[in-house]
DNA sequence: GGCAGGTTCAAACGGATGTTTGAAACTGTC
DNA sequence: GACAGTTTCAAACATCCGTTTGAACCTGCC
């Protein structure tokens, strides 16, 4: 990292691990680890091919090491301040994410990565989830059982979360799709404050009204089995 | 074309076409176009190589033929039919959405392919947004418009349909993430009733509050821009 | 300078993949 | 049976990929 040892040209010998870091994070995310090539990212490194063998190990222990290093702080708030109200809180939570999901430059590669993973599913996903997602699933989830008040069994606060979660990760992983249906609603950073209060106002006013509900497990189904909708 | 001639063997000469698009959906759905190899698909099929190069010319044409014969039908309500009342509607296209993702056979393939053109798109996702999604994404506009009543932009709309198909599509896009954080709640038979049911209720009481609440753009914002969580 | 350790380099290896080829096998028709 | 058209086959081709190799290069130290 630090030390610049000043030689004839200005990239000294373990900054290439940061140049192949980088790169890599780039190819990753735009191609997914299968589709990417090391030849790519070592191009893009300015390394050589076997900079990896010698810096990394193989392609995989590269692909684990941008994991590890991209991923950004598990953005808790910090401890001691005085918490805003719970509303506040999820909007706070909502905008952060959208904020994360739509960044673009090398901040938004470890985004892209994950969505990779979700589909594409390598061993790396299994740190992943420990370290990286469970960490703020569980955050939200206490979020959401404060906000939604007692008496909802934990399988309906997950299902509150997941509902919540989902409404945000749709930019993401629908963007191709959204990009060609209806551009406008793409996720950007001149809309990206609207749908984080359309998300928060959604979620929030579902939630009210659970609360206000019956709490047992339901009132009988919305209506009979009734299905005017065939699946095929 | 298509005369089965009868030969000695039941494989008659162009069956081997529905084999290899059968072999190819199961294989582009399980690895995506990429990572899935025209050797594997051609053994599962019992074909050989060339018979891809002769039914449909290359492995993209084959990839795009089996995006065109494995969609299922639009599922659009019988016309002429009385129609369900608006919230049974919604209820039924949540549940026949859910149960089209929960599918594991053939039938699942479509769903895993869309999946992955999401977060990899090909050229084939063109065609697969304006043939396939597109309609259903204008008939759930036009229910939620319903839903909602007068004096909403369409981009409301809009973004209240994008938070009902973001629940629905999570259990899809995050499935690999949900099996590893909680097993419990991936989309399966025995749950798809009840989470199609906390979809529908969630969605249903946003939309409720919407329309109680004030039609205008939006009364100021949740809370101020105090934002506790930074994003890293 | 000489040396040792760390780092980079061009070149090649072994394997996998999409594609192509030219001939063989099969089909129905005469 | 001979023939033309269709369909399948084994084999090879050309390319690309991850990995490896062995030598060159650089750096600091004696």
């Amino acid at each position: 990292m630090g030390k610049p040892s000043r030689s004839s040209h200005d990239s000294t010998s373990a900054d290439t691990r940061r140049q192949l870091l980088d790169a890599a994070a780039g190819v990753f995310a735009g191609r997914g680890f299968h589709h990417a090539t090391v030849r790519d990212i070592c191009r893009i490194a300015g390394a050589n091919l076997a900079a990896i063998r010698y810096h990394f190990g193989d392609k995989e222990a590269l692909y684990a090491a941008v994991l590890h290093e991209t991923a950004p702080a598990p953005a808790t708030p910090p401890a001691g301040s005085p918490l805003p109200p719970l509303a506040t809180q999820l909007r706070n939570f909502i905008h952060s994410f959208l904020a994360r999901i739509a960044e673009e430059g090398v901040a938004g590669h470890h985004g892209c990565i994950m969505a990779r993973e979700m589909v594409d599913p390598t061993p790396a996903l299994d740190d992943l989830v420990q370290h990286f997602i469970r960490p703020q699933h569980e955050w939200l989830q206490r979020l959401v059982r404060d906000l939604a008040g007692p008496g909802f069994s934990s399988a309906q606060i997950r299902r509150i979360a997941h509902s919540i979660v989902s409404q945000v990760l749709f930019y993401k992983h629908c963007n191709a799709a959204l990009s060609r249906l209806a551009p406008a609603d793409c996720l950007s950073p001149s809309n990206l404050d609207d749908i984080a209060d359309h998300i928060t106002r959604f979620s929030l006013a579902a939630i009210a009204s659970f609360k206000n509900s019956d709490d047992s497990p339901r009132p009988a189904r919305i209506s009979s089995r009734t299905r005017s909708r065939p699946s095929r």
